[in-house]
DNA sequence: GCCGTTTTCGGCCCGACTGTTTTCAGTCG
């Protein structure tokens, strides 16, 4: 028995505001999506949450919302949405989503015209119905015909994964400095606060040519279209269907910039009300008081001039870090020089001594005290892992100068780990299926230390992943975060860190320089609110050695 | 519909850009 998931929850909350925005509802629909955005961000079940009678804490549920939640849990609808898609046509909510065309076109369309539907939408528009109707000109016409043109294939508008956005968020910055006149760039937005996903890349720059920016910017070979292009903002989609934004602003505005166009929506509307308590107004520009600039170049600056402390991009969801700002009481994240090792580095089996040499230096240029290679194992793809005897040699050596060196079996789910046990490894690295968690988990054996793969399912981390999590708590060096369908989103990382298991950050050692692994895992990390201590590899190889593991048989 | 060391009512971010306009409405972020 199992009820709505919270992404299902957050999908009706937001259809509903869609239904209430053609309907021409002013503050609703807002309302609706603030607690869409805070369902999805849980990290346990609406269930669980209404079972201790905490929905209203809950940013964004007040009455009306948590009567609506308790009912969906109840029933496994929402009376409220079910009149709304009676009143409104569904295909209305398809129009909507098409790009640059709002709830009051859609609304039009089918007041004025009837149409309720993308197909209605076409057909009228070849019929000619919309030719001389007011406020639609040819371009316009043309934009709608172009927008109900089915996407080519592999193009996409959707929102994708933080680290396949990562190495084209790198080369457009790379190119940006080293072909147009700017100074400072930086990407804002979603991507800069480390979000699983991102819906568009917010590219930021200070340049005395904004126009020299631009025609640099459009000339990319990743770049498919330019979308729109004024005095300050440039709009291009890339081949992939990524959209990207480009604000070039002056040096004396750039820190409030930054700000501004990181974001949460959340956090900045929390951040403007805040401004006007004190008697400022904070815009992209800077912080005003009256005329007069008071803050504007750097984001220490406009935070300061609201009186807060600096807060981590990674933490800039509304989530009480506000409060935390104000009371000087920002948590200190892990960053990146806090990582001392790296748990997990994986080799092909045909690699070489060279190979291996490859990845120590790399840990010796990054200063990193420890390295455990995956020698043996079973892979993802059900495949033999066998480190060659050439690089066995060379983890035998212990020459001067390296790195404490630790060797680990990886295994998957149902693996035998008897066949490895010769090997006699330092730690054991278990990759766990999705939920339900299996209580026999490999390798737990007397004295075994785990370094634990966990994935968080689609709809968010459930009961699942909490008794997974559980599970592996005893034998646990850690569980590891980071990118791809086998590591803790931030969302699975902030579960773990309430229940004390210790994180993993992969360091991604002897990958290439746009590797996503490092950059996303730190993210995840950093959202879940993870200081240094939180963090197995980021606490010094003596306190990862010494931390041994209760003893414990497999069930 | 939500929210409150100004409040239980009256606010709710605000500027850039586009297209269709003779001064602005709609969309977007």
């Amino acid at each position: 028995m199992s009820g709505p998931t919270n992404a299902e929850a957050a999908t009706l909350f937001r259809e509903i505001a869609d239904l209430l925005d053609v309907l021409g509802e002013k503050f609703k629909p807002e309302a609706y999506r603030r607690a869409a955005r805070s369902i999805e961000s849980l990290t346990e079940d609406l269930g669980k949450v209404a079972a201790r009678n905490e929905l209203r804490s809950i940013p964004g549920v007040g009455d009306a919302i948590e009567e609506k939640i308790r009912e969906l849990l109840a029933t496994g609808h929402i009376a409220y949405h079910d009149r709304l898609t009676h009143e409104v046509p569904p295909g209305l909510l398809e129009i909507l989503r098409l790009p640059g065309l709002g709830p009051k076109t859609a609304r039009r369309f089918w007041v004025e015209l009837g149409v309720e539907g993308p197909a209605e939408l076409g057909a009228a528009i070849d019929a000619g119905r919309l030719d001389g109707v007011k406020g639609f000109g040819a371009k316009k016409i043309e934009q709608m015909r172009a927008a109900l043109a089915p996407a080519p294939a592999g193009v996409s508008g959707a929102r994708r994964p933080l680290e396949e956005a990562y190495p084209i968020a790198r080369a457009i910055l790379r190119a940006l400095r080293e072909h147009a006149p700017v100074q400072e760039a930086e990407i804002a937005g979603s991507f800069r606060r480390g979000r699983e996903t991102v819906g568009d890349l917010d590219v930021l720059v200070t340049s005395e040519a904004p126009e020299a920016v631009f025609d640099v910017f459009s000339k990319l070979p990743q770049v498919r279209e330019v979308r729109l292009r004024g005095g300050t903002k440039e709009t291009v989609v890339l081949t992939n269907g990524l959209q990207v934004d480009l604000r070039v602003v002056e040096p004396d505005a750039f820190g409030a910039a930054l700000q501004y166009f990181t974001g949460s929506k959340d956090h900045n509307v929390r951040l403007r009300s805040l401004a006007r308590d004190r008697g400022l107004k904070v815009n992209e520009y800077g912080v005003f008081r009256g005329d007069d600039r008071v803050a504007g170049r750097t984001e220490e600056e406009v935070y300061a001039a609201l009186g807060l402390a600096w807060i981590p991009p990674e933490l800039r969801e509304d989530r009480g870090e506000i409060d935390l700002a104000a009371a000087r009481k920002v948590p200190r994240l892990v960053e990146e020089r806090d990582l001392t090792g790296d748990l997990h580095v994986h080799l092909a089996s045909d690699a070489k001594e060279r190979d291996v040499e490859r990845v120590l230096d790399a840990a010796r240029a990054r200063g990193v005290a420890s390295v455990g290679f995956v020698i043996a194992g079973v892979g993802a793809d059900g495949a033999r892992i066998r480190f060659s005897d050439d690089a066995r040699a060379r983890l035998a050596q212990r020459k001067a100068g390296d790195p404490r060196i630790e060797r680990a079996i990886e295994l998957t789910p149902g693996a035998d780990p008897k066949p490895f046990a010769s090997e006699r490894p330092d730690y054991w690295i278990v990759r766990a299926g999705t939920s339900p968690p299996s209580p026999s988990v490999p390798g737990f054996v007397e004295g075994t230390r785990l370094l634990a793969h966990l994935s968080v399912p689609e709809e968010g981390p459930g009961d699942g992943l909490r008794a997974w999590l559980e599970a592996v708590h005893a034998g646990a060096i850690a569980v590891e975060v980071g990118p791809g369908r086998d590591r803790l989103d931030s969302r699975g990382a902030s579960l773990a860190r309430s229940l004390g298991v210790p994180l993993a950050i992969p360091l991604g050692l002897g990958g290439s320089e746009d590797d996503p692994t490092l950059a996303v895992a730190l993210a995840f990390t950093r959202r879940a609110g993870a200081e240094r201590n939180d963090v197995a590899n980021a606490r010094g190889p003596a306190a990862t050695a010494a931390k041994t593991a209760r003893p414990r048989r497999s069930a």
